[in-house]
DNA sequence: TATAAATTTGACCAAACGGTCAAACGGCGC
DNA sequence: GCGCCGTTTGACCGTTTGGTCAAATTTATA
């Protein structure tokens, strides 16, 4: 049986909790956190308001629970990066994975979106711990690839935000792609996307033959 | 006297209409649409809230006016995409244009950002018509660009998304960005981040062999 | 089955919001 | 000075919103 765990779900609980995160994505990705009603939360999930309340006391902490789940993915994610020491390896499969990301969790890249626009209330102590603290050993591996002169002399962290802003605008800025392409990306359309995305930023950063090498300015 | 002229300004209008529009879109920039209220836009432009209601009867009607500004920004840095025939110039002065706008009038691009991540409420019209079609000529110029072998086979669309997120983004995530450079981007920086950009696609986008090379006037 | 705990729900509340209104104000032609 | 008209403003209103509460109902436990 399911309940020989004592503790841990007694009821009905992990199936609302779930449903209720699960719509509360939904409504906070198009209306963001001031357009989202809880009323229109609890309708998404099929509850009464107070129920909502039941599980999460105030709109706030609700929010707060959300976005964990999209801190989880955007980890997951940039963890594609260190699968390779070949710089056009590791670009690629880290471009790629943010590619994926942005078509499987929309939802999770248009909080995000709305969270920065803000200003980051929420996340902001994410942003100066954990992100700080990947952005600064993946610059370290780049600086590394640029002074073993298989990468053009370039910015890391410019190229890390070029990375992040074009990917994430795939899920960002569907609806608009959708409009100028006439219907959303089929997974055909999509997938050549993602390759050009890789082609020309990998295309871009790698040294090109025949100029070589300006070396890092720094040692 | 600034009362020479003998037309428009009757009396406090045109002031007063300017500091309501300057102070909705700073108030619609960091809170969107939902989260901004006429109360927090009246004290921005130093106005009682009756007054605001009285130069824009409406929220919403407010909310278009200053829009439409954002669209006429938007507008004058698409241009600078048609001042040269050299596809290197042409793509560099376009990207250089949307750059300084992002840091120029970062409002207007977080505003635009919010309008997309909310599916285009107010802005549809102008995706379909004005904006799809800026986006087929210039994909023809593209085309013919590729065909004449200056460019890479690229899907032209998809090189203007990259183009969009990637100079917007430093608008839009400027404060995430400032975070993680311990503080908002000074003018050296931000040139730099302006060339790397540029550098970056134009390389990307270049026939291989052809980043050194800027191919003389054609004809 | 009896009892306690967890869950559900309709009814309700105070605060905030967009918007209204009528009275008052101030410059300007007469 | 007088009346006109664009403008200003405090007070007010109906609705929506986040959140509460107590009563009812279901589930777990012994």
């Amino acid at each position: 049986m399911t309940s020989t765990n004592p503790r841990a779900r007694s009821g009905a609980r992990a199936g609302n909790e779930r449903s209720i995160l699960s719509a509360a994505e939904t409504v906070f990705a198009v209306h963001g956190y001031a357009g989202s009603t809880m009323a229109a939360i609890a309708q998404a999930a099929g509850l009464p308001k107070p129920n909502v309340h039941y599980y999460f006391p105030t709109k706030a902490e609700l929010y707060r629970a959300v976005i964990e789940r999209v801190l989880t993915a955007w980890l997951s994610a940039a963890d594609a990066f260190d699968t390779n020491d070949d710089p056009a390896q590791a670009l690629a499969g880290y471009i790629g994975a943010k590619m994926d990301l942005a078509r499987e969790m929309p939802l999770a890249s248009k909080i995000w979106a709305n969270e920065i626009l803000r200003n980051a209330p929420i996340i902001q102590d994410f942003l100066e711990t954990t992100l700080t603290q990947w952005v600064k050993s993946r610059e370290a591996v780049v600086l590394k690839w640029i002074a073993a002169g298989k990468l053009r002399p370039i910015e890391p962290r410019y190229l890390f935000y070029m990375i992040w802003a074009t990917t994430q605008h795939y899920a960002n800025a569907a609806h608009e792609i959708a409009t100028l392409e006439g219907g959303n990306l089929k997974d055909r359309e999509f997938a050549k996307a993602k390759r050009q995305v890789i082609d020309i930023i990998v295309a871009g950063v790698l040294p090109s033959r025949g100029l070589i090498v300006k070396t890092a300015p720094s040692g």
